[in-house]
DNA sequence: TGCTGGATCTTGACTTATTCCAGCCCATGA
DNA sequence: TCATGGGCTGGAATAAGTCAAGATCCAGCA
């Protein structure tokens, strides 16, 4: 059975993509922690082997999302966030109040989502869900 | 039959806001033309008064966002957009090409998106739907 | 109509997220 | 082992939006 290293290393031969110390801690950013902004992967990374650039961070997570490793959600008012689970069209629950994100499996269980009333023509690819609401939490906090 | 300053007036009134110049350029530049940024709007007013600053644009948008009368949507990559149809659960339409927008009428008619599968726990209380595709222009120019 | 308080606007600096650039470094394939 | 191009670094630049202080304007009231 492969170790969580080896896998990511394959994950990156598999799309043609060096392999190196920075594009690995990023891969085990995103797994480890869904939903991380580029800036909070940017400090995991440099905490676990020390330093990575900016610039490093950014290119990975573009490269990455570019080959459909990592998903890269950007909700209202908050800075771009990824994720490595892709490819089975869940969606996203967010608290307005304190910005916590979690998932949640698409409402319908396919994806009917896709099918728009009137598509104007477009060919559409992907339905992006996004609820918002309150987390129990704020809830219980703030009872209106 | 009262003309389009007078309504603009009136609804700046109903919330108990200053009816000003700079807010009703804001509210027409919104009306005709939808989904426009803040910096569109920056831009259409300034050419219609003359001049405003880019703060009593933010300021006008946030109010009026505030009191429901626009709809703020940011799609992933681009910046805030503004709109003046509210309340009627409409979704949008994006190219991925040239990010042309349009608006969608809820695939299902009434507001069954509102209802996830699993809410872990939360008050959910929009569902924002955005389609992501390729526009009838940009498809007809590159072809798959 | 004139006054006054508070809302609104202007100006300008600042923050945050992201990208661009130039040059060095290192993973990969021969 | 070695050449090479993709990848990384550091620094600067850009875009979008926010903050703060003071000037100005609108709306209600005398």
């Amino acid at each position: 059975m492969p170790s969580e290293l080896t896998d990511n290393q394959a994950v990156l031969r598999r799309h043609g993509m060096h392999v190196t110390a920075q594009r690995l801690a990023v891969l085990r950013a995103v797994s480890d922690g869904p939903h991380r902004t580029a800036d909070d992967i940017y400090k995991v990374v440099r905490a676990e082997i020390g330093a990575i650039s900016h610039q490093a961070v950014y290119d990975s997570l573009a490269a990455l999302t570019d080959k459909g490793v990592f998903r890269r959600i950007q909700p209202a008012g908050s800075s771009a966030r990824y994720e490595n689970r892709v490819g089975d069209n869940h969606h996203h629950l967010i608290c307005r109040r304190c910005g916590r994100m979690v998932d949640v499996d698409c409402a319908v269980g396919y994806t009917p989502c896709l099918t728009a009333d009137d598509d104007s023509g477009y060919e559409i690819d992907e339905a992006e869900v996004i609820y918002w609401g309150r987390c129990p939490q704020c809830a219980a906090a703030a009872p209106v």
